[in-house]
RNA sequence: GCCCUGGUGGUGGAAUUGGUAGACACGCAGGACUUAAAAUCCUGUUCGCAGCAAUGCGAGUGCGGGUUCAAUUCCCGCCUGGGGCACCA
């Protein structure tokens, strides 16, 4: 990718050119525009941040989340995770790591597909544009990504692979007895001695053949069956379809029903799909988390998101008809429920408006309604369907037996239940759970109390630690007990059993789109038979047009050379190639395998992973399973693609909102508004605002002149706007390029900043006025080592006790703070040293040398220069990292705190090797202390050493 | 609605294991240097009350309660900002 490094013409090792700053000159000031252009253009030449694949050194493998290379560029939330892992990356590598830190684009998705659609510009063309402004803007900001490695999804090199794994996928189906993936062709064999009675079918449980009944199967019907099993499998799946638009959309194109764009209505439609059977890792996937370092709230939001729960699936006889003269209906309903040990408490069923059995159990008078309900509910999105406070929902006409006492319940249809989990139908108890509470409240059914005063009629509880009564055989029992005893009555009977079930649903794994990978499958009469890996990559094709095909499919259906070669026409899901990228960077350049194996042996998981938590549940689920099925199948070494993860706070825009009065041309000042009028609040371009101050020029000059005319009502003289904090985005004119503050401030001071800003956990408004206090460091910096007028003022002098004391605590404290990802303070740390280090005039190059080391991570270009300056040879990335010593910082006395009945008093020294005792006498011998006494008598004399000591009275 | 997460001066934030709340910055105010400005440096800056002042007293980490010698930190209830909820990535 560039041409530099070894081979490259232009190589120096360690020829370091151009320095203005030449001792004797004039020009002493931190010039940070040359310096930062000099050394990228050093780094680039000499190939600084080349890694390579095998050395003495111990590995570390550091990773950002790879951006989407959208058509706005970056602002300054993108970097905030890559300054971070740019840190943590050229720490660990000055503490001797090989360190491995690539870069790369996820380059398939919706947006450019979008922007095709609307300018007719081909995604590849505005995915390549947008990427090189991202790349530019990178560069700016002078990271250590080893470019040579630098890789985009919708590469054909890369999705090669994503298509060749996906075959492996495909051809493996996930074996239960040794919970693992296994190649299909073991799965057949097994097949042919003992039927699937080994192998139940992930797909259809109630499956069940012999060998001699396989081996009478058609290939067709053999195949059908192989897909119910396949790791990457084909079904049958809802989308969201709009008619007008011909098309698919995303869950964030469909708004309140409507299209968002157009505002027409939005259905859901049966369509083909491919999933991923990750419902099969399930546990895996949760056992797993147990050996990462993932936070707290990330692993509590993949376990919700897995959902695993214990339970039982109970059936219950349906009968139809009037009262009086019901009949069975020919199929129980299948119910699953977590609280079995609630089933005399059951006072309706709701089932969901997608139940097989609705048709078949709908009574005659009930029909209007339950059509008339289910159209409703097909114009809502699973969102609203959990999401609506408003109570709906049908009355079928039919009712389910309890088993244990006959009782006829009515079955309902309502929207809060979902087809897709558990057995998409529920038993409505609602003395215990609230949903159903409201339910039976909304439409009146009588609520029976199985918990005696646990419940009081006006909310339902949830207890399991109840005596359950109105529950005939186990009335007097606690409901935690009785859970089994119902359990194993159903088991007895044979009308239920014992269920593990998982919220988590197979991944839908295709999309009728055009800019994704195609699928390498052919369709021979209605069988899908992969490619051969010798015609991989598949390549996705020129099309005239990237509007939908025919009946909902992708746009690659109207391409009769593609449809006449029964290539399938869905193409994968943004999350395809971010599922496996982290392994293509270990060996990117691999033309006969995606990742060489003793390559992704020395790598093997990145150690540090950093990116948002958006990401939660969706590319880290994947990726994960990925991972493992690779694994299983004996392609990598590890089960686990990261280590530990570090999340990334949001940066959030902070909008800035001018007030014009309804139906006038006037602009009026935000502490100027009046409660009784109206007025428009419109955004403006945060750049022209200083603070909340509006720079009225720029706003008249704004949009070619669209507010030329404004008329303001200023408050002393000046115009004040209102502020919002939302997600940062051109449409909201609330964001700021980092190129403006790079050139405005240098990359070492923007790096700072962004650091400095907070915990990089932490989501916050992003605001820049804080910047130049940064800059002022490193100016103060500067100028330990030259003077504006005398030129170099550094020496060769020996540190004193009191330098050496200030450089070990800010050893100390960086190694410390970089190490637990707290940058903002270790900045401040820095800060804290060069303050001192001023007031002592230290201008010792024993000391400086040491802290430009450690500086070295957080401003890369600075630090360089100065190492240079000091006489060294070659690049300060190449230094080795200070070693703290605590003999230099030990203390042996301290100013303690002395608190009486915990509100410190006073401050009195003593030394940190005194007793209880002692501490005793001389606090109590203290003037102050004993005023505050006021004659009385301690009761307890509490002294923690090093910390305080607090007085009881 | 469900899951996760945050709330500390005028502002961003610090306080790592329950032990001096407000480090470090921004901003603001006053001062030095300068013809002036920029840059730089110095002093002050949580709030309230008292005092000419040094200082003293009280309150204070979203709100209400609890545990503890001691709570920003632990527990219970509430208010509120942000993220996710399966086809945005």
């Amino acid at each position: 990718m560039n041409p530099v490094g070894p081979e490259s013409e232009n190589y120096h090792p360690h020829k370091i050119t151009g320095s203005p700053w030449r001792i004797g000159q004039q020009i002493m000031e931190y010039n940070f525009r040359e310096i930062e252009q000099k050394w990228q253009a050093y780094w680039k030449q000499s190939g600084a941040y080349r890694v390579s694949n095998s050395s003495n050194k111990p590995k570390y493998y550091v990773l950002d989340m790879f951006p989407y290379p959208s058509g706005a560029g970056l602002h300054v939330g993108h970097p905030l995770g890559y300054i971070a892992s740019d840190i943590f990356s050229r720490f660990k590598r000055l503490k001797g790591f090989n360190v491995l830190h690539p870069m790369g684009y996820d380059a398939f998705g919706l947006p450019a597909e979008q922007y095709a659609i609307e300018h007719g510009i081909h995604p590849a063309v505005s995915t390549e544009q947008n990427i090189n402004t991202f790349r530019k803007q990178l560069d700016n900001i002078g990271f250590c990504f080893d470019w040579d490695r630098e890789l985009r999804t919708s590469d054909p090199k890369f999705y090669k692979w994503t298509q060749w794994i996906f075959l492996q996928l495909f051809d493996s189906y996930y074996d239960r007895g040794t919970q693992k993936a296994e190649r299909i062709t073991r799965l057949v064999a097994s097949f042919e001695k003992n039927g699937n009675a080994e192998h139940v079918c992930p797909g259809d449980e109630s499956l069940h053949f012999s060998a001699a009944e396989w081996r009478s199967f058609g290939d067709k019907r053999k195949q059908d069956i192989l897909m119910n099993y396949r790791l990457a499998y084909c079904g049958y799946g809802e989308v969201n379809w709009c008619e007008a638009l011909g098309t698919v959309l995303a869950n964030d194109e469909v708004v309140n029903g409507v299209s968002e764009r157009g505002g027409f209505p939005v259905v859901k439609k049966k369509l083909r799909q491919w999933y991923l059977r990750i419902t099969e890792y399930a546990d895996r996937l949760l056992e797993g988390l147990k050996t990462i370092e993932f936070s707290e709230a990330m692993t509590e939001m993949q376990s919700n998101w897995i959902g695993k729960s214990f339970g039982a699936e109970i059936d219950f006889e349906i009968v139809t008809g009037e009262a009086g003269a019901r009949i069975p209906a020919g199929q129980p309903l299948k119910v699953y429920t977590t609280r079995p040990d609630t089933i005399f408490g059951v006072d309706f069923m709701v089932i969901a408006p997608e139940h097989e059995l609705i048709a078949e159990i709908t009574s005659d008078s009930q029909k209007k309604a339950v059509d008339e309900y289910i159209a409703y509910v097909k114009s809502r999105s699973d969102r609203e369907r959990q999401a609506e406070k408003r109570i709906t929902g049908c009355f079928t006409g039919s009712y389910a037996v309890n088993p244990f006492n006959g009782r006829q319940i009515p079955i309902w249809i309502s929207e809060y239940v979902l087809a897709g989990y558990g057995t998409g139908a529920i038993m409505g108890v609602p003395c215990g759970d609230e949903r159903d509470h409201k339910f039976a409240k909304h439409f009146n059914i009588p609520i029976t109390n199985i918990i005696g005063e646990h419940y009081n009629g006006e909310e339902a509880n949830p207890t399991k630690d109840a005596i359950l009564s109105n529950s005939d055989f186990l009335d007097g029992t606690v409901m935690r007990d009785a859970i089994d005893i119902v359990i194993g009555r159903l088991e007895a009977m044979g009308i239920g059993k014992r269920k593990v079930n998982y919220k988590m649903r197979d991944a839908a794994f295709s999309r009728q789109r055009y800019w994704g990978e195609p699928f390498p499958i052919k369709w021979k009469n209605g069988v899908a038979v992969p490619l051969p890996e010798s015609e991989l990559p598949l390549l996705l094709p020129e099309v005239e047009s990237y509007s939908a095909g025919p009946d909902g499919e992708g746009p690659l259906a109207n391409i009769p050379e593609w449809v006449a070669q029964e290539l399938e026409t869905n193409t994968m899901p943004g999350y395809a190639g971010s599922s496996w990228y982290f392994l293509r960077y270990m060996d990117p350049h691999n033309e006969n395998e995606f990742c060489n194996r003793q390559v992704s042996d020395y790598w093997n998981q990145v150690d540090l992973y950093i990116g948002g938590t958006e990401h939660a549940v969706g590319h880290l689920l994947y990726s994960r399973m990925w991972t493992k099925a690779l694994f299983d199948l004996g392609y990598i070494g590890f089960d686990e693609p990261f280590r530990k993860l570090l999340n990334q706070g949001m940066i959030q825009g902070s909008s800035r909102f001018v007030y014009r009065k309804r139906g006038t041309n006037l602009f009026v000042s935000a502490g100027k508004l009046k409660k009784d009028e109206e007025y428009d609040p419109i955004r403006v371009d945060v750049n022209f605002v200083d603070g909340t101050e509006m720079d009225l020029t720029a706003f008249k000059n704004w949009r070619n002149g669209e507010y030329a005319d404004a008329q303001f009502e200023l408050e002393d003289g000046k115009y004040f706007c209102g502020v919002e904090t939302e997600k940062m985005s051109k449409s909201k004119f609330n964001t700021v390029n980092p190129d403006d503050l790079v050139q405005k401030f240098g990359a070492d001071t923007f790096r700072m900043y962004e650091m400095f800003l907070g915990p990089v956990e932490q989501s916050k408004p992003w605001d820049t006025k804080g910047i130049e206090g940064v800059h002022r460091f490193l100016k103060k910096l500067w100028r330990l080592f030259f003077d504006e007028n005398k030129g170099k003022i550094w020496d060769e002098a020996q540190a004193s006790p009191e330098e050496l004391k200030i450089l070990h605590r800010t050893i100390r404290k960086i190694e410390e703070d970089t190490g637990r990802y707290s940058f903002n303070t270790a900045v401040s740390a820095f800060m804290i040293c060069v303050n001192e280090l001023s007031d002592l005039k230290c201008n010792k190059k024993p000391v400086l040398e040491q802290l430009l080391i450690m500086l070295t991570p957080y401003a890369p270009h600075i630090s360089e220069e100065l190492w240079q300056q000091l006489g060294n040879t070659g690049s300060v990335l190449d230094a080795s990292y200070p070693v703290f010593e605590e003999k230099y910082v030990i203390e042996s006395s301290k100013e303690y705190p002395v608190s009486i009945n915990g509100k410190v008093r006073t401050n009195i020294d003593i030394s940190l090797s005194a007793t209880q005792d002692e501490v005793e006498s001389i606090v109590l011998g203290n003037e102050l202390v004993q005023k505050w006494l006021e004659s009385k008598t301690p009761k307890k004399i509490i002294f923690v050493k090093g910390k305080m000591i607090n007085i009881v009275v």
